[in-house]
DNA sequence: CGAGATTCATGTGAAGTATACCTTTAGGCTTAA
DNA sequence: AAGCCTAAAGGTATACTTCACATGAATCTCGTA
């Protein structure tokens, strides 16, 4: 207790000594910043409009599978468990959007006709709350109101506490499972399993389960049980094409922007450039997005394509500074051993290699280095995180090993760089 | 010359360990009768 | 004596380590033509 005291004491003497030199060194020319934002009208109307997280009221060309999906789900306003649906499709292809569109309806319609529904959308993704099972099912208690700890609990209690609180009132649940390709990769299939058995246990309410992946291949890999019980309906949902980008872009373009800031001929060079790949939406939007803050950053008060080029420029940069950036810190040391040589050496490496740099890096910072095992998983995570590319090679009298070379083009290496050391030199 | 054995350097799976954190429980302290 | 707090005990998940065996093609070995 007087520890914790102690520390949180100085902690706050520190903070308070940075906070007034800070102010005060940029205090004055702040304000001749701040003056101009406010005389200068905004491009933007509604900047929300372009972010990720927004749910629009209108979803262009996908009318079909939202029809789909709602007319699955629909049988739980009758208070009949629905079929088990598995989504699946490129990234970028509006899986998620549609789904909780459609669970968004059924919510609403649910609360007006007060039945008994109850809806959980929850991401899988890796790094994030629910990728373990343990934490997949703390996350689905806690939805349910029903506290439980991060850690420290077995997993059959929680799955307890998570049963209980389920069924306690007679309800259909619908839970949606986005990324679920990445936690079945990550620890089984078991939760799933236990997860489509579960109704045969439940009293009074009944669970009807959405799996969302973007791996095409995912079913293929489950237990055949799991299969057939998860996927008792599937949905393709195919990429868009640079004429159905265009209506997407358009439609959010009129709520994002004040009138006359981007012609329709704008719009079209954004769609057909996030069509080059495979029809993303995703990056088509936040090709959009960064090109409007270029232009208002820069003053301009139209967007033109020279924004546009700017903004391709500098989202293939900001891409991997955004992973590097929430990269725990073993793994950012590993990063930049990796970096440092890749860029010395103009050749792949081998985990062996990466290793012995990446010791050499650990004693620099003071920090005890993990094992060759430990490094050669994490240079596989590095390389599904598309920073690193790692594939096994077999040099046959001389070994096998990783080849490992830099996905991160040149010019994000600076960026990435600055990230790397800022944390570890603390 | 070619089939099979050997070899190297690391991949990979499983079991073990350390750490952080949770609940339960027992003992001590406080409070009120 | 009842109620509350604290610390220890007993248990778990997770990240990591240790151990042991698997991999796979270039190279070596040796029998054969």
């Amino acid at each position: 207790m007087i520890v914790f005291g102690t520390l949180f004491f100085n902690y706050r003497k520190i903070y308070k000594v940075g906070f007034t030199w800070n102010f005060l060194m940029v205090q004055s020319s702040l304000n001749n910043i701040f003056e101009s934002f406010i005389e200068r009208k905004s491009i933007f109307q509604n900047k929300d409009v372009l972010n990720l997280k927004f749910s629009p009221e209108n979803i262009p060309h996908r009318e079909k599978e939202i029809n789909q999906i709602a007319s699955i789900l629909g049988t739980s306003l009758r208070l009949e468990k629905p079929s088990n649906i598995f989504i699946y499709g490129k990234p970028g292809t509006g899986k998620s959007l549609c789904a909780s569109f459609v669970l968004l309806q059924l919510n609403q319609i649910a609360i007006k006709k007060s039945i008994p529904l109850k809806t959980v959308f929850i991401n899988c993704k890796l790094g994030k709350i629910a990728d373990t099972e343990y934490r997949l099912l703390a996350q689905l208690a806690r939805e349910f109101g029903k506290n439980v700890p991060n850690t420290g609990l077995p997993t059959s209690e929680i799955y307890k506490a998570f049963y209980n609180e389920a069924d306690k009132e007679k309800r259909i649940i619908l839970i949606i499972l986005d990324e679920i390709d990445q936690l079945v990769k990550k620890c089984g299939d078991e939760v799933l399993y236990n997860l489509t058995r579960i109704n045969q246990e439940l009293k009074r309410a009944e669970i009807c389960l959405v799996g969302i992946s973007n791996d095409l291949n995912f079913l293929n890999d489950l237990d055949p049980r799991v299969k057939s019980s998860l996927s008792e309906e599937e949905i393709f949902f195919s990429p868009y094409d640079a004429i159905q980008l265009k209506d997407i872009l358009l439609e959010r373009a009129k709520l994002a922007f004040n009138e006359s800031v981007i012609g329709e001929d704008i719009i079209s060079k954004c769609a057909a450039y996030a069509a080059r790949e495979h029809g993303d939406a995703r990056r088509a939007l936040d090709l959009l997005r960064v090109s409007a803050e270029l232009a208002d950053r820069n003053g301009d008060a139209k967007i033109n394509e020279i924004h546009i080029d700017m903004a391709e420029e500098k989202i293939e940069k900001d891409k991997y500074v955004e992973i590097v950036k929430t990269l725990p810190e073993q793994k950012k040391i590993l990063l930049e051993a990796g970096i440092s040589i890749l860029s010395e050496v103009n050749r792949r490496i081998n985990t062996g290699e990466l290793f012995n740099v990446y010791k050499t890096y650990c004693i620099k910072y003071g920090i005890r280095p993990l094992t060759q095992r430990r490094i050669s998983n994490m240079i596989a995570e590095l390389d599904m995180l598309g920073l690193l590319n790692a594939k096994v090679t077999s040099f046959g009298r001389y070994g096998r090993t990783k080849e490992i070379s830099l996905y991160i083009p040149r010019e994000s290496i600076d960026k990435i760089n600055k990230i790397l050391t800022q944390p570890a030199e603390k």
